[in-house]
DNA sequence: CCTACCGATCGGTAGG
DNA sequence: CCTACCGATCGGTAGG
């Protein structure tokens, strides 16, 4: 038990730095990805921000394309799931999309470089993910469209196309990375308030005047 | 001056066979280019679908940057010049609103593909190009959030932060080659319609009630 | 026999 | 406007 307990910390050790190792090579691949692209971005380019060599890369990685899928399915992930919601949440439909929302715009904003990946180019990803990612989508523009629904019926929205509707809210979200600066006077947690309530605004959210602290 | 213009003549129907073939490389390259991206697409894989060799091709382009570039900027220039409205021009800010969105709205639907250049991937283009379309980008939005701070002070308007509503506004056009199948069931023109009506609930339009026929 | 690498070079393909 | 190519560089992997 001991000895199982000892290997098992080794274990965890050694992939912990495995790890660390990764997320370092995901980061570096993650901003050349974002600003020259997939094909733009070169593996030879990638080892030298990281003064690696190329055999180091793929230690941890099986090609190009795997980093890309990684970082692409981590973000679209953390991004589409926001509008989920348990069965038994009974809360009111306006209430659970206001958290959705602001989750969704946090999510967007915390992976606002990997989450574009999907729609810029999706031409890297094997079919096998692009199906899953296609589903993850799809099902969060159901269940925001059926929360929009909701929310309407019980009086609490105002529009007119709900499908329309849902787009663009995440076409405003989506759209973010062509003119957000994470490094600006913007901290990330004002953005993603901001962001929010401009979805909400979208959406034809009606009494919205809980907390209006006015901006000159 | 019978053969000078004879002469002319002659020019203008080989000008015009020019701008044809011209004109049907970039149709061809366009596809290619939004499906694939520029770096994923190939000088071959576009000679391939023209049914042509390669010097046919750098015959009517210098380079494969100089076709993504025409793109680009025919495009991006159609759409962001939409907000632009003589100085002389004393219509309500409401009213230059409402026509520069659908014109916006328009162009968008009309160049949805090499639109989408500019912002997906703009490593190709050389630095000259680009600051023209930085300049013209900042134009559009400091037009754009002038009048909508008119039709604000108007009380035609109700919003809060001006930068960031003109910025989800062109992000809900700017995202909408993500969804938007123009071989799809809806028409570009009713596809234009829509698109502007959404553009100016986000710039929060008051009493939009006269031409309010109900969709079910 | 493992890991974390290195210098050199592979087969193919890019723009021109 | 085509056939036949070029200098270079790509992603990925060999032996040690």
């Amino acid at each position: 038990m001991a000895i199982k307990t000892a290997t098992r910390q080794r274990q965890s050790i050694a992939d912990g730095v495995r790890d660390q190792k990764r997320e370092h090579i995901l980061e570096v691949a993650e901003n050349l990805f974002f600003r020259q692209g997939y094909a733009g971005t070169t593996i030879s380019g990638i080892v030298e921000h990281l003064g690696v060599t190329k055999p180091y890369l793929y230690y941890y990685f099986g090609s190009k394309s795997d980093i890309y899928e990684t970082l692409c399915w981590q973000a679209s992930n953390a991004c589409l799931t926001a509008m989920h919601f348990e069965a038994d949440d009974a809360r009111p439909a306006i209430e659970k999309l206001r958290e959705g929302l602001h989750r969704f715009a946090s999510a967007n904003v915390t992976h606002f470089k990997s989450g574009t990946f999907y729609y810029r180019d999706s031409s890297p990803l094997q079919p096998a993910l692009l199906k899953r990612l296609r589903l993850l989508s799809r099902r969060f523009y159901d269940e925001l469209s059926e929360t929009l629904e909701q929310a309407r019926q019980d009086g609490d929205l105002d529009f007119e196309n709900t499908r329309l509707t849902a787009r663009a809210i995440g076409s405003v979200a989506g759209f973010m990375y062509t003119w957000y600066d994470p490094d600006g006077s913007i901290a990330p947690e004002e953005m993603a308030d901001q962001l929010s309530h401009i979805l909400l605004k979208i959406a034809g959210e009606k009494s919205n005047r809980k907390g209006s602290r006015k901006h000159s």
